[in-house]
RNA sequence: GGGCCUGUAGCUCAGUAGGUUAGAGCACACGCUUGAUAAGCGUGGGGUCGAAAGUUCGAAUCUUUCCAGGCCCA
């Protein structure tokens, strides 16, 4: 007796059915690392056009995390994608290396020997651990198969870049941006230093709350006679009675410093009579406040005298509660009646807004407190004692003088140092900065290149760096900190000048390139400075150095320069910055402020932000939450591939859940993409492309509907990557595996496949389509897994490249369009749902188990008989069943067996009747067949399959 | 508190310029198959579109408010 499941072609290959993903990605990158994998690309590109994404430097500090890996990925995606659609997409990852939180680790580690180390060994040990760190992510960020120049990435502490941020700086300096003024920042008096926006933290914080009174000394100010005629004394109620304007602060503290006070030139004021303790006062405070500050002063015993607009208090002079100084009332826009009086008092080196309302009126930034947050000795009542402790002596003394109204203690929101913690003030120090404003009109520049000359994707990623760009203050530069790029600024020991030399900044760039920038901390003075250097004010000839080092915003944002325009394989400025929405104040705004600047071009052509990693109910991941999910979790679990899977799975435009569900929903897709893999391999294995092909018309007309079909997918997929929709991509070749391929086209080619000759043109022509499909779909998908479609890659017959990253995307066949077949099989598709559900009827009813058992007769009612009818054949290997005869219902099916009826309810008139099919069962092919029996030498077969033996 | 953004089935995503009973895949349930088998196939249940109000003949799609969440600021 044969046995004829010898005679089948049953699919067969090595190509495993499980990953085994954490164990042979790191044997997959090793053999590409032996092979110089990376190398071969750039070779394979040399003469293509460019198209540079530029790297933005993530920290040298810690182990990478999700977001990094997200990040990463992406970019790699673009590269990989723009790699085989035919560009030169070289990858140059950099770190950036400087800056206080590796300062800080350094500092925790030296704890009191870093007074006596001094700058150096801190300096050295500061590159020692940021070497360590950009060691531990480079080998991190492989293991996600990102492909870059690892072995010579960018790092923002190399020799090359300092002497590249300097003479960035030099250009600033040359464009005349540059300047050194005071201004208040935020101040970490705990840390000695000023702080940058990024480097504050908001937490809540209890203040007293006090409440003011600032006597009017005089009414004779310079507006006392309003366009309307009102005069302001008349609406003070001038009579022989006090008046006092009253303000509210939570920083008694900065009262000391008070130069001015401020209303809203459109809120409406009031000069409220009161009665306290006897005697009568007028008090000045927004209307819409009276009632509720009465309230709160328990003063019952009250009545508004007049009101007016805020516009009509300017100008009163005010004595300072307990300073021999004036105040004087200012209007300012950014007043509000939420909270407090609606007169807010003013200290210029305190505050930002104070800041700007002290700069319109010329005030002086007056911030009598040192870096310790301890009082001058301008302030004898308080000298030396620490600004927060010296609130209560504040208040008592302005009890003292009869000032106060009233205190208490509220909790708000304040800012505090991201290092120690610890509440931060803000005080005005002498900084360097770059002017948004002055004649070279810094910021309109770049608001128009940013509206202009920038691609933004998303598109709201304009307005968000347009409003950030458009209210940011001017540029700090200079930090009070040791581990960065000195400003090599002088301070001219005659008249105190402090400025900046453009011949020792060029002279000191060179020394830079060769030696670091440690030589500015290392050397003696004047072993660095130009011969006959003088001060520009005095003449002087004698200087110190400024210690201030660069804020690394700077560092970072002059990477153009120092990466793209420095390296010959690269160019400025870039095709693509990618990076988090974060960085639309960070990375993405100093790159266009410096570029601007020095260039007056944008150093990007297109920036593309994604959103952040959150937990599965989309809020963000913190330690304290204990929702971190870790990336080694993630590979070690499901492997790299599943992780990237899930970056190209998710719009990363918003933010990006991840959880334990998402991740195992997406190693079941990975599986079912990679048994699509497995499944076409294990039917070519015996196909050889050049020799087996069949020619396109002479295809079968599944196999041309499903090239036309893998068409449409391959265009929605290129587009995909040339918009960055990668979402898309996964959700398109998922679908068209599992509904096109696995649960139509291939199970329906099961019998073809396995039952008709080896090497008949049947099989062939399967074969030749499914190779295709297969070759387009790991083509397609390389960017996104990696390590599955090098492997898949290894596995495909044909002549080929050594490896899947040199190859190019598949290209959309015309020939293969045919939208007439299309649109004649989404037609019988709905057919062959409801006769499917005819089968699952029959199979309910136990008439028929596999839906080879069935016989099917189809009255096609109100559709077109005939039509259906020609097709009567395919239907038949589409359905899978052994039967089918379309009849115009005059002829009723045999009696004698079982059978199930549907009535369809989608497709009118549609009447189906399942029965159990004549014939024997082929033992061979498992198709029902009056022929079993009559085969001579074949007794258990079926006609068909004696001829596909022969 | 402000700026920008998001909120469609358990999960990931579609839903064109507002117009019939809101789609897909996965997951789930039930069944089939045992020649993709730690696989494959079929059938089925499940959202009224974050909430409310409004504009409109008609809204997931426009407006407002609110709620929840994210980034960046204060």
């Amino acid at each position: 007796m044969t046995d004829y499941k010898e005679t089948l072609n049953l699919p067969q290959t090595d190509f495993q059915m499980k990953a085994r993903l954490s164990q042979k990605e790191p044997e997959m990158l090793k053999k590409w690392e032996e092979a110089g994998l990376y190398d071969k690309i750039k070779e394979a590109g040399k003469d293509r056009p460019k198209y540079i994404l530029h790297d933005g430097p993530p920290y040298a500090n810690g182990h990478i995390h999700l977001g990094h890996a997200l990040n990463k990925t992406l970019k790699d995606i673009v590269v990989k994608s723009r790699t085989m659609s035919g560009f030169s997409a070289e990858y140059v990852p950099g770190w950036d290396c400087h800056g206080l939180p590796i300062e800080l680790q350094v500092e925790k580690k030296f704890k009191e020997k870093k007074k006596e180390l001094g700058k150096t060994a801190v300096r050295k040990a500061c590159r020692e651990y940021a070497n360590k760190f950009v060691s531990i992510q480079r080998d991190e960020f492989k293991r996600l198969g990102i492909f870059g120049e690892w072995e010579n990435p960018y790092l923002t502490m190399n020799y090359g870049y300092q002497a590249a941020i300097l003479s960035e700086l030099g250009r600033f300096v040359e464009e005349g941006l540059v300047y050194k003024g005071k201004k208040p920042v935020h101040w970490c008096s705990s840390c000695s230093t000023a702080l940058a926006e990024a480097e504050v933290e908001h937490a809540e914080k209890t203040s007293p709350s006090v409440y003011v009174r600032f006597e009017a000394v005089s009414i004779e100010f310079s507006k006392a006679i309003m366009e309307d005629g009102v005069k302001t004394a008349a609406f003070l109620g001038a009579e022989d009675i006090p008046i006092s304007v009253i303000i509210w602060t939570t920083t008694p503290w900065t009262l000391p410093a008070n130069l001015a006070i401020a209303v809203h030139p459109d809120v409406s004021y009031s000069t409220v009579r009161i009665t306290l303790h006897g005697h009568e006062e007028i008090w000045v405070l927004a209307t819409d406040l009276v009632e509720s500050t009465m309230d709160k002063f328990g003063i019952e015993n009250y009545s508004i005298v007049n009101s007016a607009p805020g516009s009509l208090l300017e100008g009163i002079v005010c004595k300072h509660p307990f300073v021999a100084r004036e105040s004087v009332v200012r209007t300012a826009n950014f007043v509000t009646t939420e909270a407090g009086t609606g007169c807010v008092h003013i200290a210029p080196g305190h505050g930002q807004d104070d800041y700007e309302v002290g700069l319109k009126h010329g005030l002086e930034v007056y911030a009598p407190v040192d870096n310790n947050g301890l009082f001058t000795s301008d302030v004898p009542e308080f000298e030396g004692q620490f600004v927060f402790k010296a609130n209560n002596g504040i208040i008592e003394l302005l009890e003292e003088k009869g000032m106060l109204i009233k205190t208490e203690e509220v909790s708000h929101s304040y800012p505090h140092c991201w290092r120690c913690k610890k509440p931060v003030i803000f005080r005005a120090t002498a900084q360097w900065f770059v002017a948004m404003d002055d004649d070279s009109r810094l910021r309109e520049r770049a608001l128009k290149a940013i509206s202009e000359e920038v691609e933004w994707v998303p598109g709201w990623g304009k307005e968000r760096i347009y409003g950030m760009i458009e209210k940011r203050p001017d540029w700090c530069l200079s930090r009070q900190r040791v581990w960065g790029v000195p400003i090599p600024a002088l301070i001219c020991s005659g008249c105190s000048n402090a400025f900046l030399d453009k011949g020792l900044i060029n002279s000191l760039g060179k020394r830079f390139e060769e030696s670091g920038a440690d030589i500015w901390f290392e050397r003696p003075l004047e072993e660095l400075l130009p011969e006959g250097l003088k001060c520009p004010e005095c003449n002087g000839t004698e200087f110190e150095r400024e210690e201030d080092i660069l804020d690394v915003w700077f560092d970072s944002g002059v990477s153009f320069s120092a990466v793209l325009e420095r390296r010959e394989n690269l160019s400025n400025p870039a095709d693509l910055y990618l990076e988090g929405s974060d960085q639309h104040r960070g990375w993405f705004h100093s790159s266009i402020l410096a570029s601007i600047a020095t260039r007056k071009v944008p150093p990007y052509k297109s920036v593309l932000t994604h959103g952040f990693v959150v937990d599965g109910k989309g809020r963000k991941m913190s330690k304290s939450d204990g929702n971190v999910i870790a990336p080694e979790q993630i590979i070690e679990k499901y492997g790299v591939e599943v992780l990237r899977l899930w970056v190209a799975a998710e719009d990363y435009r918003d933010d990006i859940r991840v959880s334990e569900e998402i991740l195992k929903r997406l190693s079941e897709a990975y599986r079912r993409i990679r048994n699509t893999f497995r499944y076409i391999l294990g039917n070519i294995s015996d196909f050889n492309p050049e020799t087996d092909s069949v020619q396109f018309n002479e295809l079968e007309e599944l196999d041309r509907l499903t090239l036309h079909r893998l068409n449409g997918i391959t265009e929605k997929v290129l587009s995909a990557y040339e918009k960055f929709e990668f979402h898309t991509i996964y959700h398109t070749v998922h679908n068209f595996c599992t509904v096109d391929l696995s649960a139509f086209y291939l199970d329906i080619l099961k019998d073809r496949l396995y039952t008709s000759g080896t090497k008949g043109k049947s099989r062939r022509a399967a074969q030749t389509t499914i190779y295709y499909v297969l070759d387009s779909l790991v083509r397609l998908l390389a960017p996104v897994l990696v390590f599955t479609t090098e492997e898949a890659w290894a596995f495909l017959p044909g002549k080929r490249e050594a490896s899947v990253h040199l190859a190019a995307m598949p290209t959309v066949n015309a020939d293969w369009v045919n939208n007439e077949l299309d649109e004649k099989w989404r037609g019988l598709s709905a057919f062959k749902d409801e006769i499917s559900k005819a089968l699952e009827g029959a199979r309910v009813e136990k008439i028929i188990g596999h839906p080879l058992d069935a016989f099917v007769s189809v009255v096609p009612g109100e559709a077109d008989t005939e039509k259906l009818k020609e097709v009567e054949a395919l239907l038949v290997s589409v359905l899978i069943v052994s039967g089918l005869c379309v009849t115009d219902g005059t002829e009723a099916p045999k009696e004698t067996e079982a059978s199930f009826s549907f009535v369809s309810e989608e497709i009118p008139g549609l009447k189906v009747t399942v029965t159990k099919a004549p014939g024997g069962k082929c033992e061979r092919c498992w198709h029902y067949s009056e022929s079993v029996g009559t085969q001579t030498g074949h007794a258990t077969i079926c006609d068909r399959c004696v001829e596909a033996l022969a």
